[in-house]
DNA sequence: TGTTTTTTGTAAACCGGTTTACTAAACTTC
DNA sequence: GAAGTTTAGTAAACCGGTTTACAAAAAACA
């Protein structure tokens, strides 16, 4: 900007005038002048100076648990372009869903000043949300909830969710239902009220809840543990999948043991995904209204960006739509 | 960090030692007063200003042609776990391969100051990458090539993966296999070679090609596209599908027009993905080495980064992988 | 013509760190 | 005890922009 400034004959002041467009303390031949010298000397602003000064990036950090879930790929793509729309750029990182590295990513964003922080939190950071919110730094959490902490929030109505799988089973005559989820021991908001809902709906159907068809489990174990659960004599005929990636593991489980869907097995998944589509038969599941996720809680960023309040404490939770197919035997 | 300094009752200047560990200008009792006093004052560095002096930020763009694609999700998802573990951030962008917005997104990135990109290039911004090249900025190409650039690249090995493709039908003894790509016009050589290795196979068995067999067009025309092609009297046997996108689109059409594979149509794909393997009967694909193009590409740009010289020209072009599966009728 | 007002522009401080060149004090060495 | 060497630490310039307060020149006005 000095050279810039140099060979145009004017300071540097003025340079900076020009380049945010506040004409009104220029000539229009310093104006040109100016032009001229940007021109011949290939000169483009550095962001970073600016954004030293001005105390802002425009840059927003996306932080999910994993990228291998559909679920989180599609939310980005959705969030990416509302920001880009907006002139924001994204950073992104994944977390795998361990508290230390979550706090440790986040610190070090802030370090880097990002405007705000779209999150999937971790209970066990409650206490650093509380103090993130205190300090008035804007965080949107997306996907999950932590009770006691004022911070807006985008997600599923979970319950809903895991109530509506199940009641799909049951309409049919189905007493006998399994569910499969990921580890319920983080506390994850998302899998615990997937759980309730599951159980809430047994209950409506005055079904007692057999805590031997809970399979809890990482991805890599569902294989065994599905082996297990339904080679029992009293085995469930019905399953429902908690999520794309629990889905998936169990269509592949299905294909290698050559079980017939719907008739030995029904089943219901959480998370509508191209495959649930393609297989033979078309699987039954809850959709996620993904875009619709993604762009609330982008807008909500936004917003907060933009009135510079953190008071804002909006919470979202989006029914799931049903795909009804062919994945459930009517008993 | 003036404040902490004037708390600890020493200079800016042996804070900034103190972050940065260089602890042999100072003594244990000094190195204690200022622990103490980032403590009490909950300092923590702003990352913006340091990269202002040290020109470097840390940051990587990732800038794909769309984030729709499964490829480019699990390309990303590589990437930024290597530059996680590696201390660099990823920020992210699709161009929905529009060279204008290709060009102003890098732009605003190097104002940005981010340290390098990994970028699926477009062939009409073949200059602008040349002048970036000779300012010496780190750029990788990923997916896509352009000839006559000297920028190092990571990708498939296209032509190969449209021969092989093509080659799993001939063998079979099909003769007349049609093929679905994105649109050839935008010169994209991803898309371009692979039809040249179709062509090449063919030309290997002594068979003509029928340019009517080529089918060029979006996402949303494969349908009615597919409809024209194969109710024609001469219609093709089997299909060479260039991508997951398209595989998908025509995994659709498949099953709502109950066409039975292989027996009436038979199919391959280039790029593996999960319903692939989870469709009935399971599609034969040739499937990227997604983890191994993301990982080298990573390290490349990290080498450049490190070595400061962009005197890198490494062009890697990865082998496609076949996964025979039973989409292939014998004829 | 002298006084205001407007136009055009600048100097200098500032953002929050890093780094270089320099020095006072303490310690060795002979 | 003089000279040399370490140790511990600082002042000030710098990175590349923005912004505020101030001012000279030109234009308008009386």
């Amino acid at each position: 900007m000095k050279d810039v400034a140099e060979q145009a004959d004017v300071s540097k002041s003025t340079v900076s005038q020009y380049l945010n467009k506040r004409y009104s303390y220029m000539s229009s031949a310093t104006r040109e002048k100016i032009r001229v010298a940007i021109e011949e000397l290939g000169y483009y602003p550095n962001q970073i100076a600016k954004s030293l000064k001005q105390k802002n990036t425009h840059v927003i950090a996306f932080i999910c648990a994993t990228l291998s879930s559909r679920f989180s790929l599609e939310l980005l793509a959705t969030i990416e372009s509302v920001f880009q729309d907006a002139g924001y750029s994204v950073i992104i990182a994944a977390t795998e869903d361990d508290p230390s590295k979550e706090r440790s990513l986040i610190n070090s964003f802030i370090a880097r000043q990002v405007d705000g922080i779209i999150v999937f939190p971790t209970e066990e950071n409650r206490d650093f949300y509380q103090k993130l919110q205190q300090r008035k730094f804007p965080v949107v959490f997306i996907d999950r909830l932590l009770d006691n902490v004022e911070i807006p929030s985008v997600l599923l109505d979970n319950k809903r969710a895991g109530y509506e799988a199940t009641r799909e089973l049951l309409k049919q005559g189905h007493q006998n239902i399994g569910i499969v989820t990921f580890p319920l021991g983080d506390n994850i908001t998302t899998r615990v009220e997937r759980i309730q809902g599951y159980k809430q709906a047994l209950a409506k159907f005055n079904i007692e809840m057999n805590t031997a068809n809970v399979i809890s489990c990482l991805s890599n174990q569902v294989d065994t543990e599905l082996t297990s659960l339904l080679k029992q004599k009293n085995a469930p005929t019905g399953l429902v999948l908690t999520n794309d990636i629990l889905l998936e593991k169990t269509l592949m489980w299905v294909k290698r043991h050559h079980i017939k869907i719907p008739n030995e097995l029904s089943l219901v998944g959480i998370d509508d995904v191209v495959f649930a589509q393609l297989f033979d038969p078309e699987i039954t599941t809850l959709a996620q209204p993904i875009t619709k996720i993604g762009v609330r809680a982008a807008k909500l960023l936004l917003k907060m960006l933009a009135t510079d309040s953190s008071l804002i404490v909006e919470d979202y939770q989006y029914a799931p739509v049903l795909k009804q197919r062919n994945s459930i035997k009517s008993l």
